[in-house]
DNA sequence: CTGTTAGCGCGTTCAA
DNA sequence: TTGAACGCGCTAACAG
């Protein structure tokens, strides 16, 4: 047996389907007995509106699609489950694109704008063209999250690498370090990340306003991973003339750098001290003192964003470039 | 100016629009030109065909969802990159459905075996009554990983948690210990997880096959956290008669009895042993010696039995019933 | 090989 | 207040 329509559901209640959908769809020009009627009918076959055909004849999906580069890192799973949060308590649904290279987000994206699959998209940590998507489809509402590049046409989220740069090279030298080493990523370039890079750039300006030099011996930018990070921490390490603390620009990053201290025999923070960068949930497992941003109010906050033009119809003139906070956590490693 | 329809495409390139939707097909039924004339117009057009269409008049959505209870858990995240990953070179999409409380488990999937939404479902640890979904349609591909009720109408995945209680248990054994603690969760009850009670089934039966009484003031089961495995840990390991290594039935909960440990200046593994159980990534930074289960792989597989049936349109045969393996991962906690 | 036509299931007129 | 009819954009079946 089929599953019912909502001609079937009208047969049954001896109604029109146009009633049915009424009464669907919460309108109040439905006499009560005559909807009552119907919900019996409804409850009685079971029936439930397929979504397809609303999609078709509505206009709307009500799914909501995240694009986003290596969803597995913590921080993006992070910011994802603040999307999540508040989406949980609406209608929309939210479908992941994992991207893997610049030439697949144009792909996707050329898709995404033109289909109908979607009736918004988050796009994280990617370097979207906004003329390009904009052009391809000036009506979709995007929400961009830690933008890699300026963005003018969406509302977006983001932190201040470099303020947070300094901040972490600046709780350094109040521990009395002057001897500063830094380890950044440098993600597969072809998605342009410049976080590490921004990140640097407050390490560099913090120094030099305190008149130290950058000794760039001490300063690596390695593949992202925590065994790249450990040999080329192990690689800053192993200098005889080594830095006593390291400045690590992503919390995973600093994971390596421990390993490689472990390895060498250096205690934490007694002969190194590592400060890290994200505050993701294994820093606190591993007590490491970094800098956090709120990945997860990002999320919620870039949802709220979302629900809000998806609701009125028009982006969002309020919040429309938020920088989000940064602060310092202090555990065991500096 | 609307987005084109297929009906624009046949006119511009002067042709039927059944030609068209061959052409997009894949169809070999076109003559050479006569595609190419299509392909041209679709260029000249930017058409892409609309997804809800073509799912109304198909009767497939080209989404598969996963419906999954705390997905920012490192386990759940590690599985679902690797359904991701098979999806990936697919035309489905991937849509996520995270379920807070069996009451929300019993709306979502009843809704989603009706609506049509997807064209199948991963469920992921979660208790389902699997003759309501198989009564409300039978149709509906489900293949189900880390069945915490027994499933006999869906191809499934898991691992046998006895059995890896007893490989911890015996792996503590090994390294000369013989006052062993336990840890496990006690999740929000409702869920009805078995996982961390089998992996102290396995526990006790290692213990008094080896003539080794089970202690129960060294065995807790605390809330899901780092902080509640934390606090139970500190219970266990503050009595004057301690245990000389706990399990712990979950990565996570391996964190906070190092954390414990550390709190107490107890050195592991001179003074304390730990070993855990997952594997998850932020096992490695912590260097937890632990029970791995292959998580990615158990998310490739259960993606690859899940294309199977959607391509040959019957459930698999083959594989019904996987045990995932399970191996000691040695690192520095024991 | 290709054009035409009939649905797919629902929302939305437009009359009644 | 309600029923009937049309259209959303596409696929599939059927002629030609």
């Amino acid at each position: 047996m089929r599953t019912p329509t909502i001609r079937d559901v009208a047969k049954h209640a001896g109604v029109g389907v146009g009633t049915v959908s009424r009464v669907l769809n919460g309108s109040d020009q439905v006499r009560e007995d005559t909807r009552k009627r119907v919900l019996e009918a409804i409850n009685a076959l079971g029936f439930s509106p397929n979504s397809a055909a609303r999609q078709l004849s509505g206009g709307k999906t009500f799914t909501i699609g995240v694009v986003s580069p290596f969803f597995t890192f913590p921080s993006f799973v992070e910011r994802l489950a603040g999307i999540q949060d508040v989406l949980d308590g609406t209608d929309y649904d939210l479908t992941l694109y994992s991207i893997r290279s610049t030439a697949q987000l144009r792909r996707r994206l050329g898709a995404l704008m033109l289909q109908n699959r979607v009736d918004g998209l988050f796009i994280l940590a990617l370097p979207i063209s906004e003329d390009e998507t904009f052009s391809a489809n000036p009506a979709l509402p995007i929400v961009v999250v830690d933008d890699t590049v300026h963005v003018r046409r969406y509302p977006h989220l983001l932190i201040d690498n470099v303020r947070g740069g300094q901040m972490a090279t600046e709780y350094l030298l109040q521990h009395g370090h002057t001897r500063l080493g830094f380890l950044g990523d440098r993600v597969d370039e072809s998605f342009g990340f410049t976080s590490a890079q921004d990140r640097f750039k407050g390490f560099q300006n913090t120094l030099e306003a305190a008149g130290l030099p950058v000794n760039m011996n001490w300063c690596q930018f390695c593949l992202h991973g925590e065994d790249y990070a450990r040999d080329a921490a192990r690689d800053i390490l192993i200098q005889p003339d080594r830095p006593t603390a390291i400045f690590a620009a992503i919390d995973t990053l600093a994971f390596g750098v421990l390993d490689a201290a472990s390895d060498l025999g250096l205690r934490v923070p007694e002969d190194l001290a590592v400060i890290g960068f994200d505050d993701i949930q294994a820093a606190g497992f591993a007590k490491l003192t970094t800098v956090r941003q709120h990945l997860f109010q990002s999320g919620q906050r870039s949802a709220e964003l979302m629900l809000d033009w998806l609701r009125t119809g028009h982006v969002p003139s309020e919040n429309w470039s938020t920088v989000m906070p940064l602060e310092i956590v202090e555990r065991s490693t500096v």
